[in-house]
DNA sequence: CTTGACCTTCCATCTGAATGGAAGGTTTAT
DNA sequence: ATAAACCTTCCATTCAGATGGAAGGTCAAG
């Protein structure tokens, strides 16, 4: 069939249904519109019986959302910067803040998961010395018993065993 | 959370309303009744006024609820350890598996937060030296804008945790 | 003309782990 | 005596990001 041109200088805006625009960002029109009753997306124009339509813009806007998604930012996040956009603003300050602070967060994530897979490995290694026979009632299970108790953080500390 | 004295050795189970044993536990009666309703505990034995009773053995549950989900173990998996337990199986094997898995499954986890990291780091430095000024509209942001082009897509999708 | 592929709106549901609040019963402290 | 501070059940809501389905309108082809 017809390849749409995606990027003609000449800006030859054909006009996309939903479900043609879905197919094209790799997304469902579910989504589509589940992205406009969010107002992460504007609402489009509708033809005279009612169906939305789309032009290079969405599909640029959908484009967008799926990088900024796979980057760890979230919808509110997303629509802030497109609103910015849409409002005539540049949000690259907002957006390199955006980033920063998202890896902060991550570095912070990976460090809490480290220390809980040191965790892991110790209680592995431990539960398999240990003998289920000896495994007190009262702990419900011996191999988690008193792990990180009164501790709600990830980081607690694995007491030498028994 | 410990001011309160936990019982003294000679095991007189003076049983707790639910209130004393949330405080005891660190969690809400919110919670606990929570966890009853989605069977993580077992329905407790009620006073003639319709409160219910506990004693040690669930503040024990408890505990060991809260270490549990320090190591990451879902609610669905810690009422199946209960529940064998309770059913007079010692579940340490059980337990080690989930433990191995869960360990597997961080591992994964932070080789992409690891990736992504990096994705970041990449674009900080990149959107730190580009001119917002030169930011095309049809891209959003040129600072995001054709990061995944080649669908870098991490693993599951991560956002940052709360 | 009818079939089937689209499209529309609206409402419900999912995951997971709770939390909020209403309406009402009970116990304790002043 | 009465108010605070508990407790009970039941129903709804939260977070995020969608997905499922019903009921119905529209459109192009055979």
């Amino acid at each position: 069939m017809n390849e749409k041109q995606l990027q003609s200088p000449s800006v030859i805006q054909e006009g996309y249904n939903i479900g043609e625009l879905a197919e094209l960002a790799g997304v469902s029109a579910k989504t589509i519109r589940y992205y406009e009753q969010v107002r992460v997306l504007p609402a489009p124009f509708r033809q005279a019986n009612g169906y939305r339509i789309y032009t290079n813009d969405t599909l640029d806007k959908l484009k967008f959302i799926r990088s900024a998604q796979a980057i760890g930012l979230t919808l509110g996040e997303i629509r802030e910067i497109i609103t910015m956009r849409d409002d005539g603003q540049v949000p690259c300050a907002y957006v390199l803040e955006l980033i920063r602070t998202h890896s902060n967060d991550i570095s912070k994530r990976i460090a809490d998961l480290e220390l809980l897979k040191g965790e892991l490995e110790q209680l592995a290694e431990r539960g398999a010395r240990l003998d289920p026979a000896d495994c007190p009632p009262s702990t419900v299970c011996h191999v988690i018993a008193h792990l990180s108790s009164g501790d709600d953080n990830v980081g607690g500390s694995c007491p030498a065993g028994p």
